[in-house]
DNA sequence: TTGTATGCGTTATCAG
DNA sequence: CTGATAACGCATACAA
């Protein structure tokens, strides 16, 4: 392939000053910035990206890490959007990505998973869906080698940022809409809630408790722990006592909602994350729609932001409610 | 970070020797590959890939070439399976991945796409789900710059393999055994096609012919290009007068399959692909069982064949027939 | 404003 | 069997 070694003969100057004018140095003549230009096109000239990564020691290239659950729908759905939406924008950002999952990690040491980093010249990582706390992430994290944003998991330092979601928040608003929607005289409400330790569990729960509070119906707490059949089989002992299910997730709340279905009741059903998938449940149901493509792109903003020397933070993004039609989503 | 000249330093030897050793090159004393496995063990070493990439020009890198359209149920999730596979699979071979989408390099012409690969030293390309003749990946194969596997597309030359369903085969054993499952007297059978150009379309159709003599239904063929909502509205059309609807593809399938529900209509649907959202589309289905991930995973192994310096090939996955229930995909 | 020289961490070709 | 040494393509400190 073509050098920049061409590159400078062609246009009769030195490696250097190509060098220099690809990178926008200040002072370089608009003469030789052209003629450097005209060889470059003429040779259709494209930077070797290793050369440049070994020799300035920044190779601008993040590592997106997903929890990978194939077959689980909704979980594709979502972990699609974080790549595309991270795909994109680092395309748009000139950084360069590569995909990983937890599972190819699991067997490995927190240092070795550094060594690996360093061994791919990684700068950056993004981490998505780290539902608990895990020993090796949380070591990484606290390392500071790498630059990191942690999508939907509280934790931050000098060089690592969040992007968060206001959960207690959402999971407030989504049922309360869905409990003043379908008003009675005095409801039952059940909520079905992810695991007991993960990171939104706790606050989304604290979001129903506010709630329950405020508007005094009979709340009946049970754990799904994030699983569609957990949800339908607990959505199938309380079909008949109580009125209105609330869950802390879409995907249990499809599998509340097709539960009740097949037994033939009705009551209110609504979920939180806004899959598509919520189309397909047989029923619409109110959601918390969370923009995961967006926060993908923030995130791979906030890589840059950080990669420039920034301080790590908290971004709250916003969310939305909605309610998912099927005809509305195959147009 | 370490480098290979310390663990020279650290083992006593020379640098090329670690090279060597690293390489399991021949000729080396089991005493000197001791000491510098020793030496690479104490110091965590971990080559850096860039250099070896820069030195050694060749990289082990393959790029995933996308066809996304994200907000699409069924294509998040056969596009995850795709994904999911090549990762997991070139991790076992050693291969480095990057994902590209198709919206990414639409403006490119085939020399600047041609420049952009090279750049990041990309070996070897998979593309996925090429629907129809594309005029920038028919150059790229025909350049032979790459090695290249195309999943679903059956173009193949010296460097280039193809992956590939039995088309006609699948699509005649699902439309049989749906058929032949419902029989009555005389039955009308609709088949619903994908886009007329698509490399699919002809053979799947090709299928139904045969089954047709085969059988002596009566045939109506109708195209609903790959749109669910297209499917939704000509299996409305024809909802009275026909028996059977046989879908070329598992989402229009489900299109079929939603509006007969909604117009309280009862006729037997059968699909294409065996995507998991056919659970939710509120009636079984069969449909033909395309092991997307695995063929991924083939499609990596078929790149590292290439990359042996092994010839293309047209290689014919096996398929089989399923009917998806919602109870046993969420166990 | 431009050019020279050195180094980044490997691989690979030769000598020894 | 092992060790110098020259690339690989680019960035950058320093000279000019």
């Amino acid at each position: 392939m073509t050098s920049i070694k061409d590159v400078a003969k062609e246009a009769g100057v030195s490696i250097s000053t190509v060098s220099k004018v690809l990178k926008n140095y200040p002072r370089i003549s608009e003469d030789t910035k052209k003629k450097v230009h005209k060889a470059i096109k003429k040779l259709h000239y494209v930077p070797n990206a290793a050369a440049a990564t070994l020799s300035s020691k920044r190779s601008g290239r993040v590592a997106l890490l997903l929890n990978l659950r194939t077959g689980r729908q909704a979980i594709d759905e979502i972990d699609m959007q974080y790549i595309a939406g991270a795909i994109e924008e680092a395309s748009k950002e000139k950084l360069d990505v590569i995909t990983l999952f937890f599972s190819m990690i699991e067997d490995m040491s927190t240092r070795e998973l550094i060594d690996y980093f360093y061994s791919q010249s990684i700068e950056g990582i993004i981490v998505y869906g780290l539902e608990k706390e895990n020993e090796v992430i949380s070591a990484l994290v606290e390392s500071r080698e790498f630059k990191m944003v942690m999508v939907d998991a509280p934790m931050v330092n000098e060089c690592t940022s969040c992007i968060w979601v206001d959960q207690a928040k959402a999971q407030y608003e989504v049922a309360k809409k869905t409990i003043t929607e379908n008003l009675g005289p005095k409801e039952q409400v059940l909520y079905i809630t992810g695991d007991e330790d993960a990171f939104v569990t706790k606050e989304r729960l604290a979001g129903m408790m506010k709630l329950q509070k405020e508007l005094g119906f009979v709340l009946t707490v049970e754990c799904g722990g994030f699983s569609e059949l957990k949800a339908r089989e607990i959505a199938i002992k309380h079909a008949r006592d109580v009125d209105i299910i609330v869950c802390a997730t879409d995907c249990m709340a499809i599998g509340a909602m097709k539960a009740l279905i097949d037994e033939d009741v009705f009551h209110p059903v609504c979920g939180f994350g806004g899959v598509a998938l919520m189309a397909y449940a047989g029923k619409q149901m109110n959601t918390v729609s969370i923009h995961f493509k967006d926060n993908s792109a923030e995130a791979v903003r906030e890589i840059g932001r950080l990669l420039q020397g920034e301080e790590g933070r908290k971004i709250i993004t916003s969310h939305n409610l909605t309610k998912l039609q099927y005809l509305d989503l195959i147009k």
